[in-house]
DNA sequence: TTGAAAGCGCTACCAT
DNA sequence: ATGGTAGCGCTTTCAA
């Protein structure tokens, strides 16, 4: 089964090999009778074009690179099914990364991904290793849900001011006391923030700080949030709501609240961070804050699209993608003073 | 900021390209203090070899496909994981793809991905467009976790026997009545089959059959399974153990289980099929059967060793990857008469 | 409108 | 051990 190539196409036509890709190219210049039977030889032949060969002349293809170097969980799985679903809707080839950001992005200079998509965390700085990658990458890069850089063009996710939101919502509803669970960051911040804005009081007992990081595997995760939660909840400070940072520590913490017979939201109140499907069967359907995965992708693709198209900007994208709390059945009014 | 080739190595180090090229794939005739100095120039250089052109004269990269048409879940997020990791210590470029086999297929070609590994139902069957597309195909493929296909090698999941042995381990501590909730495919025909080694009869109200697809969204799902868990249990067919054909099933169940006020593993062992880490960390952490994800890995890497040193196979590989029951708290023995 | 020639970056082959 | 040259299949001048 030897290949068959535009020299042998010409052969057949009895053109020169310039002339078939001309025709097969829809480049302007050929007769349109040589075209039609340059094209009919071609389908006769089963001619494929070889990507290779063409690659090595000219560098354009509609694809799109998704870097997620410490992707955990649902929110992650749902953003890539999505991104996706639209982008081939848009004939737009995705492939993504699991390695971290500069390997991420070699892989993709090396593989011609010229438009690259980074998830880093908020408080995510390039590194001189990822800088000098960066720079060697001739494609176009964007940084989604955060991070300080100016490399490239940042659609940034506002975790501070959501939660700030949900902290706020939470006081209109009559809470006053209320705790926070997650990592240190801007969502924690919004709590504070939140908390100054109603007029309450921070009390830092009721901050749970959730120190283990990913690798240190989930149990031990699950056991110093069940520890932390217990003694906040054992102690003076017991909150009447609390805002969790994340669907993966709902995960964890919501089973912990089961176990102590607490009753959402009898006894207790939930907002969570992390818009993701699962949280809405939850044992009690959970009021969530956070950006909404399909507006997400669509301002990616927007973006994608504009410089596809060769749109030039005075200076990189900066932009933030809001949304607003989906209330569901895990947060209740209660009396202010109960 | 131009292009480095290895044109560009040569001229730096005072040696012609052919050298330049022997040196970087480590082909014999180059003077070893030579090859040193040469890598040396191409890491400061910051050399990326084209692919493009090492395709167009039928060269290898060390590049691995993996393609996810529908992945849901946990088990494939940890996939994902443990691939990159274990990949990028061998020096091999990991890109995923969420798109259905053929799109992925057509993706990686023009990406030049040589080596593919592809995760399909068990009941999956190549149709004429993807047969079509992976003829196309230059690259090796791999399908793991089943499929029936003649088109390239497979590393298949006993799923049938797994579970099988999960009925045959919960007879030998007892239970007499099992129940299976799940999707019909191999896992279920296990279930059957597993009552029948032990001379238990299969009892059809038994066998929770999950018709709700993915798409149907996971509320939908979680009402279904509910449902249908209640009546079993309010039936007189109540069972004293219940295997789950995945975790997402567990996901849902576990909680209308606990919503019942029945306790695991008190009133119902249970067996889930899926070992993930996250399932050991339930409220009562979960006896699991199912491929550990490590062995996969291995598995597919020495594969990818064995084709990317040139190995022929007189025909492709068929293996089937085994793996032994993970007991945890979510199983106990009963007495037979109770 | 057509085709001859050059060249993309790389490896294989055969001199030296 | 090293380098010159050819050629993979294609596109792109540029001259006819």
């Amino acid at each position: 089964m030897t290949k068959v190539t535009i020299k042998d196409i010409a052969q057949v036509a009895g053109v020169s090999h310039p002339t078939v890709s001309k025709a097969l190219n829809n480049v302007p210049g050929v007769k349109e009778e040589t075209r039609q039977r340059i094209l009919q030889i071609a389908r006769q032949m089963d001619y494929v074009p070889n990507v290779a060969a063409k690659r090595l002349v000219n560098h354009k293809n509609r694809s799109m690179g998704l870097i997620l170097p410490h992707a955990k969980g649902l929110f992650f799985h749902h953003l890539c099914g999505r991104l996706e679903e639209e982008a081939s809707r848009r004939d737009i080839n995705v492939l993504v990364s699991f390695a971290d950001g500069r390997q991420a992005l070699k892989t993709f200079r090396e593989h011609f991904v010229d438009f690259a998509v980074g998830w880093f965390d908020p408080a995510w700085l390039p590194n001189p290793a990822f800088t000098k990658e960066w720079k060697l990458y001739q494609g176009q890069f964007v940084v989604i849900g955060g991070g300080n850089t100016e490399l490239g063009h940042v659609l940034d996710v506002d975790r501070f001011y959501q939660v700030q939101e949900a902290v706020k919502y939470l006081h209109s509803i009559g809470h006053r006391r209320i705790a926070f669970a997650g990592r240190e960051g801007p969502k924690c911040q919004g709590y504070i923030h939140g908390l100054m804005d109603c007029g309450l009081n921070y009390h830092p007992s009721r901050m749970i700080v959730i120190n283990s990081a990913y690798y240190d595997g989930i149990a031990r995760k699950k056991e110093e949030m069940r520890h932390k939660f217990n003694t906040l909840w054992q102690g003076k400070h017991r909150p009447t709501a609390l805002i969790m940072d994340s669907q993966d520590v709902a995960f964890s913490l919501v089973n912990t609240i089961g176990e102590l017979q607490i009753s959402i939201p009898e006894d207790l109140s939930i907002i969570c961070y992390d818009d993701v499907p699962e949280l809405s069967v939850y044992p009690v359907p959970l009021t969530v804050c956070g950006p909404a995965i399909p507006d997400l992708v669509q301002r990616v693709l927007d973006l994608y699209e504009q410089i596809y198209q060769g749109h030039q900007f005075k200076q990189p994208v900066r932009e933030v993608v809001t949304s607003k709390l989906i209330l569901r059945d895990s947060t209740r009014p209660i009396n202010p003073l109960c």
